[in-house]
DNA sequence: GTTATTTGACCTAC
DNA sequence: GTAGGTCAAATAAC
């Protein structure tokens, strides 16, 4: 498939995909090093967590280092020195991924007139919808679910192309899909990765906001990684509980001496913590000290002052960079009291 | 038993 | 006729 090496997308839209990125990668890096810190095997969550990073940091860059159409050659400032590229190849925001449903329904009929026209999806793909290609060493590792479904020797390359599309197709309708070509047997070796239309399934956005409670709610953490099914979400419990068991496959355990503590959680009530064990070491105390101390910061802004005056007392740095978060740093300092 | 992957066949644009 | 994208049955993994 010809990719052009135009870029369609407003300003607008460019700088709201950065922003998105980087804001995803911040949240991301934001929850998950303190667990990295305690975590009795990190190498498998620092992969993640630096592939995730990677990432979004790529496209943000990416995104950035795109001339602007107001901008002359001059302003052209493009960034060096990442052995990524990204270039953005159709002129339609990726948030129109609706458009494909009736090929998807059409795809369901039984027989030889099941498919409508595989052929005039590829061409519905490289014209009305938006795809992108990105070249890395971690093709797999960009914060989505992938199901491959189909391989393909392509002619002029050494490498064969692997077709994935998302998990959650089948559920949600999401019509993002992903091809990956290896270009060279270097190593890492590269690959090329061309994505296809965006997400609808929300699976990030999902991730993301329960990364947010985690955040916040140290209890709450807990409670996903010991007992996901448990979690009162929405009506979503189906890909929420995938995208629980494959999180937990990834990195999202805590020590051992972590699980005394269970909740429940509800967004509208807030936080309610009790322990289930009465631990014997001194560490649940502890956890259960900053999860209360959570709970009163749920009940209202005014309290953030107090949590990071607290945070003050625990020997918090002003320059350390923890403190940007009052709520990281108070799980981070009582973690690395627990040891 | 369920879910994911593999792989040959199918289909259409070029 | 060829190339590329997709389907779906068979198979593997869990």
């Amino acid at each position: 498939m010809a990719v052009a090496d135009s870029v369609c997308l407003s300003d607008e839209q460019e700088e709201a995909v950065a922003v998105r990125e980087v804001a995803q990668v911040y949240e991301l890096i934001k929850t998950q090093q303190p667990l990295l810190l305690v975590h009795q095997q990190p190498q498998q969550l620092a992969y993640s967590l630096l592939n995730h990073a990677l990432r979004a940091l790529n496209v943000a860059l990416s995104v950035m280092n795109q001339p602007h159409a107001s901008s002359s050659p001059a302003h052209d400032h493009h960034i060096p020195a990442i052995n990524m590229n990204m270039i953005n190849a159709e002129s339609t925001p990726p948030a129109n991924s609706s458009a494909p449903a009736a090929d998807v329904a059409d795809n369901h009929v039984v027989g030889k007139a099941r498919r409508s026209s595989p052929a005039k999806r590829r061409r519905i793909n490289c014209e009305d919808k938006s795809s992108w290609v990105n070249h890395t060493v971690v093709p797999h590792e960009d914060g989505y679910q992938w199901r491959k479904y189909g391989e393909k020797k392509i002619h002029g390359t050494h490498f064969t192309r692997s077709y994935f599309r998302c998990t959650y197709r089948d559920d949600r309708g999401c019509q993002a899909t992903k091809q990956i070509q290896q270009k060279d047997n270097n190593d890492p070796p590269m690959f090329q990765v061309t994505y296809s239309n965006d997400h609808t399934c929300n699976f990030v956005c999902k991730a993301t906001r329960i990364i947010n409670n985690t955040n916040n709610n140290p209890a709450a953490l807990h409670n996903l990684t010991a007992n996901p099914n448990a979690h009162p979400d929405d009506d979503d419990d189906t890909i929420f509980t995938k995208m629980i068991k494959q999180e937990q496959q990834a990195a999202w355990l805590l020590p051992p001496h972590l699980t005394t503590i269970s909740n429940n959680f509800d967004e509208t009530q807030g936080l309610h913590v009790h322990q289930e064990v009465p631990p014997s070491s001194s560490n649940s105390s502890v956890i259960s000290h900053y999860a209360d101390e959570f709970d009163h910061h749920q009940m209202g802004q005014q309290l953030e002052t107090t949590v990071m005056e607290e945070a003050l007392g625990l020997g918090a740095d002003l320059d350390d960079p923890y403190f940007y978060d009052p709520n990281l740093l108070l799980i981070y300092e009582n973690l690395m009291n627990c040891y």
